[in-house]
DNA sequence: ATGAAAAGCGAGCGAATGCTCACATTATAT
DNA sequence: ATATAATGTGAGCATTCGCTCGCTTTTCAT
């Protein structure tokens, strides 16, 4: 094998000058895509918003793809520190109190970046690599699977597996469709008549 | 106001000839689409493979989007036709029963085309005309509404909007995962349990 | 049979897009 | 100060795509 020669394949950013571009592109990405929509972000377009040129843009990103990927890492990332944060919170309370606050925070969730998440959701083809994004919902199910089986004694007989699905389907969906109905406008009033409800819901059922 | 010229502006097909081509245009897209994805799905691909040329295409469609929006069309008044029905059939039953063939309808309304439901879901931009296909679920909500109204007695009290709300998104979100998820292998045994899990939850929940 | 309207054809235009490459600038090590 | 690597530039290539338009073929009414 010989080492390949000092030109560089394409990749990683070590100095700080560069840390800032690939920042400066994701967020360039995120914002193209609140404003305008996937279909307007191009990447010659993304360059020039980010205040760089295409050519360092596919330094960092071998595709457009890598980018809008990028994207929507960053913010399921922030959305799984949430998740995880209250999972761990939650985990030696009984399950009426954990079911509340665990859709409290799904709806909570869904409305950190309302805008992008909706672009994210509608106007995103899963296709390529943005494929499997949907690996953060089976890390979901694991947690939430773990949970109920620490407190299976408040629960009727029920196969876990089946359980976990129902309730995170269930709750993802709520607060998901209460985020994109709803749009910006949600009055506080109104998502607790939802958590409330939706927590009388998945308690109802799981004992 | 001038006639327009004897030029037909765009559109409408009267001969019997002209309809197999409209028709033709839709089965090609929908197979496109299945097959090869919503990138792939170019209009002179479309008409290729319709055995038509592109000029025909834009005879009728006067645009891709337009094509595209017959395809979900075609596949949505598939939906809508079993819900309808399944609504009706229920009008006069129990919550218990009701929700129950609902359950199955959905999951059965799921399944009619799994790829290009799977497709449509996922890969197609839900932008300018694709925006508002979501009357379907409008219409949903309402139908349900009703049905729910006329049964008020057998319910706790509950906001009727809200509790529908609960109640579709419910449904429709463990109906979809459940297709997507289990593609196409999904054993009638699982349908059967999840069916049943399903009931519970939300008649657990209305009463 | 004939003319007109309907339907169909397909080469190709113009615009956009993703991406490359030859080159320029900046940082780092010696 | 100088050499080397890291980073940045942007004109423009190659391709694709949606779509038009001048024209031919088919259908239909008379």
């Amino acid at each position: 094998m010989a080492r390949q020669p000092p030109t560089k394949p394409r990749k990683n950013a070590s100095q700080e000058r560069s840390r800032a571009t690939v920042d400066a592109l994701v967020e360039a990405t995120a914002r193209i895509l609140v404003r305008d929509g996937f279909e307007k972000a191009s990447t010659n377009r993304i360059a020039e918003v980010a205040g760089v040129s295409v050519g360092s843009l596919y330094q960092y990103f071998p595709s457009k793809e890598a980018l809008v990927a990028a994207v929507i890492d960053r913010h399921n990332e922030e959305i799984m520190g949430i998740v995880r944060a209250a999972l761990t919170e939650v985990a030696d309370l009984p399950i009426d109190k954990a079911v509340r606050k665990l859709v409290t925070v799904a709806i909570d969730a869904h409305r950190i970046n309302p805008k992008l998440h909706r672009v994210l959701a509608e106007q995103i083809p899963r296709t390529g690599q943005l494929r499997d994004v949907e690996a953060y919902n089976r890390e979901i199910q694991t947690l939430v699977r773990s949970y109920l089986e620490s407190r299976r004694k408040e629960m009727r007989k029920v196969d876990l597996d089946v359980a976990t699905f129902i309730c995170v389907s269930t709750i993802e969906a709520i607060a998901h469709n209460t985020v994109l109905h709803g749009a910006e406008m949600l009055s506080e009033k109104m998502v607790k008549v939802l958590a409330d409800e939706t927590t009388r819901l998945v308690v109802g059922y799981l004992r």
